[in-house]
DNA sequence: GCTCGACTTGAATCCTGTG
DNA sequence: CCACAGGATTCAAGTCGAG
């Protein structure tokens, strides 16, 4: 097991402040600092953490190529030791695949954890408490989320979960920012903790956020693996996983839990599966007993982890080191139909796999078109002339239609799509998924 | 089939302005008024609709004893036309047991969308769920829940139901303005729209946030009657159950649904088995086609309805007329009972397998119980109610007994054991409960 | 009266590259 | 910036008519 790299990074070289490469302006993020109750500047020391002694860098060498935001200036795979807002500010902007935050719900007040459940107060101090309280909350809440929006790519996504405690006021302030949510996402816990004074219905679920950083983004939703995945049916808003328990739960020394809130790798699993490709970058700015790490680390996703507690950062970094990454071909994406190289009609004409003057039909033989030398259709009985698209619809009287699927060739006595030469064509030419 | 009253509540006398016994002070309510588009002041005529002839006051009678926050005042089963906001100020403070609300989206759409068959999908594209802005947005979701607050009893609590688009303002709202979330429960759609292009996961929920009007309220929850009609298991935060289609949705004279996103039965059933009695008052700011009043009528509880369209007024009071209340003995909150076996049997009552009120036989007919709405039963001639389990230990004197096999049901003249009607459910469900 | 299959429908923030 | 066109995309219930 390997410790948490303090000592190489030099301690006692910047005591206070951002490690020098991550002192770049950070242009989305709050325009003031955010005093945020236990998230307050400890002596906060970037300490990058290094998953092998390979892949170690120091601090002190990696300020040579911390000017742009190339991917050679990212902590890959390493946990930094430090607050997430001011961590993810010595980030490169815009330089993250994925952000998953799992927030604390609870205002660490004074180091001391106050559970909102637990805050039955004084009725008339309640209100200017409750104020208080979640007027800090919310302070905290838009400071990590600027931070992680400056992070992410233009086209990435993030994904926070939370309970009935946070969640609406994590999500409320996401659609301030411009977020634009994708999904909200029902962790069914098969294995709840009942309500035991039965004054309540027992709390079996959590909730996840998926938004992209925009309305117009082009984030990555991997929707053919998942359906693959699942009996070939969409994968649908609400998912059901145990909870963390048996041999996947850390314990400390005396067998106690380490971290109060681990979540299970099956749930990082699905989030990463779904929303990534391999080697993309996935930052944790809330990274606790370090799943998402472990579940990067298995699935060959990249991690940057942030974790305040020292504690939490060694055993995770042990955790992280002893997965095995899946074989390569473990992982390869199902051909995606959507991402396949383009294939103009043309083409198979020119190719001979079609033959000009050859007839096309519908799949009842109801319609009939005539394959011209440009790749065009004439449909039969008319006038009309155009693309396998345009035809089909008009063939139809539809607005649209997709020729590959509509139009069908006849061999050898059976009809077949047009789609399926296509096909062949791409396997022929070798060009699997670009 | 009875209309709606509106002659009898003298049009032409009041044009604009508010009722006169509705124009109380609100001492809670917004500072000041909230222009919302879609909601903007139409010639809002308070017009009190009366379930029967007996019932209807006219709200010139009722000016007298509009005062004080006695029960009389209040317009019981009744559909007040006219906005929500406005409306609820008209009401005594204090004064029901329970809202459930069902406000507008705000869905932001976009196009058009199509399913892959071409065919357009009928969206919600009303006047009512568009809003300039969040923060527009916000502002009526702030003037309506203060309405509803200044309307609850102390010990009252709110249901609001909604979708991503909404719920995370909502719910931060609710906890700003004081509100003590108890739970946040899950809609799972058994058969939910899909997410035709594949971008991404099937939306197959809405979230409802149950809350208090403070932390220190005492407020009602029937726990034990949920626990004992959910096989003796505490009923979780997830809750399945199916779009409203087929016979229960309303429609149009052409044939087309009347209102686009009426809710089932079956959801407010169990919203006001859990959290109101009897009797009860329950006010729906957002009536629509009036599920929850025809709910509340068969389960006997009182509720008063504000709804701004007239048609969906009119054909929500005829729905409510025809509803038929169940037998009062298949009310009666059950004692505390305990213990027993497994699987759902107020499931099958929620789904119509099993009506409330009909009576169950073991299998040579020496023992009878009456279903109750809530999925537990009665024993015929004695006050024990509980589980189907339990009574029908009860029944026999024995310590345990397999409710499923025990019990039986009479069809055309045959008798089965309930078991049949559960495998019935499920074959029909295709076991989707999980 | 039954089964079978075709058809309809539901609170939806639902495409992308080229010119 | 917009316009245009290629072409990719659906699940569970319900109703209804045919046989």
């Amino acid at each position: 097991m390997r410790s948490v790299a303090k000592g190489a990074a030099g301690r006692t070289a910047r005591q206070l402040g951002v490690c020098p490469e991550y002192a770049e302006p950070a242009p989305l993020a709050a325009p003031r600092a955010v005093t945020v109750p236990g998230t307050a500047p400890r002596a906060v020391e970037p300490v990058l953490t290094a998953p092998r002694a390979a892949r170690a860098v120091s601090p002190a060498k990696r300020t040579r190529d911390a000017a742009g935001v190339a991917p050679g200036a990212l902590p890959l795979d390493q946990i930094l030791l430090g607050d997430s807002i001011q961590m993810m500010a010595g980030l490169p902007a815009g330089s993250v695949d994925l952000v998953f935050a799992d927030p604390p719900y609870n205002l660490q007040l004074g180091g001391e954890l106050k559970r909102p459940d637990e805050s039955l107060v004084d009725a008339v101090d309640d209100d200017w408490d409750r104020f208080d309280s979640f007027a800090t909350y919310d302070a905290f809440t838009r400071a990590w989320l600027l931070a992680a929006r400056r992070a992410l790519k233009p086209n990435g996504t993030l994904f926070v979960i939370g309970s009935y405690h946070n969640i609406f006021r994590v999500g409320a302030m996401m659609q301030d920012l411009g977020f634009w949510i994708l999904n909200d996402i029902v962790w069914r816990k098969a294995n709840p903790m009942p309500n035991f004074r039965g004054r309540r219905f027992t709390n079996a679920h959590e909730t996840l956020i998926w938004a992209a950083r925009s309305a117009d983004a082009k984030y990555t939703f991997n929707y053919e693996a998942l359906k693959a995945g699942n009996e070939d049916v969409q994968v649908r808003s609400d998912w059901l996983f145990p909870l963390c328990t048996g041999q996947e739960r850390l314990k400390d020394g005396a067998g106690k839990k380490l971290h109060p809130t681990q979540k299970p790798e099956a749930l990082l699993a699905r989030v990463l599966l779904s929303a990534t490709k391999p080697g993309d970058v996935v930052l944790d700015p809330f990274f606790g007993s370090g799943t998402t790490g472990a579940v990067a680390r298995r699935l060959r996703r990249s991690f940057i982890g942030i974790e305040r507690e020292e504690a939490y950062a060694q055993a995770a970094r042990a955790r992280i080191d002893a997965v095995e990454p899946l074989p390569e071909d473990a992982l390869i994406a199902p051909p995606s139909a959507r991402e396949a190289p383009r294939v103009a009609f043309s083409v198979l004409v020119e190719r001979g796999l079609v033959t000009p003057g050859a007839e096309l039909t519908d799949a009842k033989g109801r319609f009939r078109a005539v394959v011209r030398a440009d790749g065009t259709l004439s449909l039969a009985g008319g006038q009309n002339v155009g693309s396998i698209h345009r035809v089909g619809a008009l063939a139809q009287g539809a607005e649209a239609c997709n020729g590959w699927t509509f139009w069908h060739v006849e061999e050898q006595g059976r009809r077949h799509p047009i789609d399926v030469l296509r096909a062949r064509l791409r396997a022929e030419m070798g060009i699997a998924a670009e």
